[in-house]
DNA sequence: GAAGCCTATGCCCACGTGTACATTCCCCGG
DNA sequence: CCGGGGAATGTACACGTGGGCATAGGCTTC
């Protein structure tokens, strides 16, 4: 309560100096503080120290324009697959001194079925806030692209996982590239009646990717390709496990969530997994690999993506001359287990 | 780039006011806004709309002391457990206006068995950043709550999940219980030779309050507990199944993830879940209800957890008056499926 | 119709920091 | 010894907003 935040005036007024100089001194632009004496500027750091002088950053993020904080907009984080998204950038961006401030997608519940529509509202209120640039997990419709980039204003924005706008940076995993990998390893163990389990949502751009993967896929090698629909819910998969029998011999599921909950349901159903049929799934959950029987699955790389997300993010914010949006393209990592029936 | 933001001036100047007035009538305190007539409020409320004003809260912040930003020091957020805490916070603030800066601590790693020590830095970082409070995600050693509250001075500080120091507000979640009532459920049934799997850390206070819920039911119907050692990641719950055997014929798992790797342990080493052995956990993670066999489980009240937080925050943000600390206690729930072999 | 009061608005300053510009000081060369 | 010049420090202002105090203008009440 009582007592006041230091402030560099205080600093100022116990050394003998101005506030101008105390401000260079302590400067973290290595030029302006070489305009004070080394001698001065060691003892003005030291009597900053003493007295536990902090910056108000709120001042100098007033007076500059930047903040060091970056705005970080996801869907939720009870997810593993998002929450490992939101750790591994947290933790890149911590390496570069940024903090992040996340904001959730309004309409987005976990556990719930239905993914957003409308990001203005938590744009906007990031770059209230005074955020210096805005990394985005997108994975919404098509025309989401568009509606950021305008609702943006040249603030720095770098999105992650899904091709977005030329005019934007970002870094993009592509699903298609493993789905048509991990599809054409069940081909290669003998499976013919190969069926795909996506989402039923009809603008959902990640699973179209990954759809596209397996459609390749199959008709590479002449296969019919077939196509049921499921939320993103484990419940989902067990249901169609339950009710879908044994009209094909392999899944390919849109993320490991389906594949358990469709091991599950086919179990029920009278149906050994592998022996009767093969699943595989996406996103290498932790327990993916302790299921009965352990999953075949795609292992996403986390930390790169999130190093590839900041570094993208720092030549924004300090190449500020060309603006030139760049994108990276990383590879899911196809990991085969039990339950694609290899051995 | 060119066109600069727009900002109370701006407005004051199209509408023939002063800036004074802007600032009133758009003030957020409606006794405030009150001092200005109704017919310029809203006159000045549309064109700061159609100028697409938007406040500039690093300035404000500056100047009012507040920034309407809150720090959360969590962990991890690619754990189910974890991210759902932070998710339920994230939304318990964004209803209360509020935006979250998340931070992580440097010290802790995904799927890690080590918990952290110092959160220090964590709280120097936030607070310079000027947060109004603090969130904090402990569950680390018993001295903990005292350096947070050496290292905050006097910012306002909820703590969650764990008991903490009585001069801090917090939310506590009675593990003990929860562990209590779970490992009665199993006596009931029958059961006389019951494990307990806990964390391999000495400090880990969550697993001994958890332990402490097992002990009290062994206990008291006089049976003699033991207790097993893990970390808390999925593998090790595996190793502990496949090596254990049949000496005992039912297992309390410090969470979910144990317990899932325990399944998978106890049925390669031959023994049938629930038949031969029965296991319960606690978490009860997406998954679990689609485990094979289901998993029996204690559920985490996460959103009432999220909402007494931050009810406990604004108490103390608002009543800047009476500091007191308070204390808020709430339970998990049993949930009972199959793999405790009631049915 | 004038005095008085209340209400709506304006004026001015503070907040902590950074920076362009001004000033001082010291050293050195002539 | 004086003047020039560069290095070190000081002066002054700006940034956007909120709030204490001053003021003007309108309404009420005789």
């Amino acid at each position: 309560m009582g007592k006041r935040r230091v402030t560099i005036k205080d600093i100022a007024r116990k050394s003998g100096v101005t506030h101008t100089t105390v401000s260079r001194a302590l400067s973290q632009n290595p030029e302006v503080s070489a305009l004070v004496t080394e001698k001065t500027r060691e003892r003005i750091k030291r009597l900053a120290a003493d007295l536990g002088y902090t910056p108000n950053l709120m001042a100098k993020g007033f007076v500059t324009g930047r903040t060091g904080t970056l705005g970080l907009l996801t869907y939720q984080l009870n997810r593993e697959i998002h929450g490992t998204y939101s750790d591994e950038i947290l933790k890149a961006a911590d390496r570069r001194n940024y903090q992040i401030l996340v904001s959730l997608d309004a309409h987005a519940h976990p556990r719930s079925p239905v993914y957003p529509t409308d990001r203005s509202r938590q744009i906007q209120q990031a770059m209230a806030r005074g955020v210096d640039g805005l990394l985005i997990h997108t994975l919404g419709e098509e025309e989401e692209s568009e509606r950021i980039l305008r609702a943006v204003e040249g603030l720095p924005v770098v999105t992650f996982v899904l091709p977005t706008s030329k005019d934007l940076s970002g870094v993009e995993l592509d699903e298609t590239a493993g789905f048509f990998e991990v599809t054409e390893h069940l081909i290669r163990l003998g499976h013919e009646r190969i069926g795909f389990i996506g989402s039923d949502w009809n603008r959902d751009r990640v699973g179209s990717a990954k759809a596209r993967g397996y459609f390749r896929a199959m008709q590479e090698h002449h296969l019919t390709p077939e196509r049921l629909r499921a939320t993103h819910l484990v419940r989902s998969g067990y249901q169609l496990g339950k009710a879908t029998l044994d009209r094909f011999t392999a899944y390919v599921c849109r993320t490991d969530y389906i594949a358990i909950g469709l091991c599950r349901g086919l179990r029920e159903a009278g149906l050994r997994v592998p022996e009767d049929v093969a699943v595989v799934g996406q996103g290498d959950l932790e327990v993916s690999a302790y299921q009965s029987p352990a999953l075949t699955t795609l292992a996403t790389p986390y930390e790169e993506i999130a190093e590839m997300v900041m570094d993208l993010m720092l030549e924004l914010l300090q190449g500020a001359a060309s603006p030139r949006p760049r994108k990276v393209t990383l590879t899911p990592r196809l990991i085969v287990r039990e339950s694609c029936g290899s051995t």
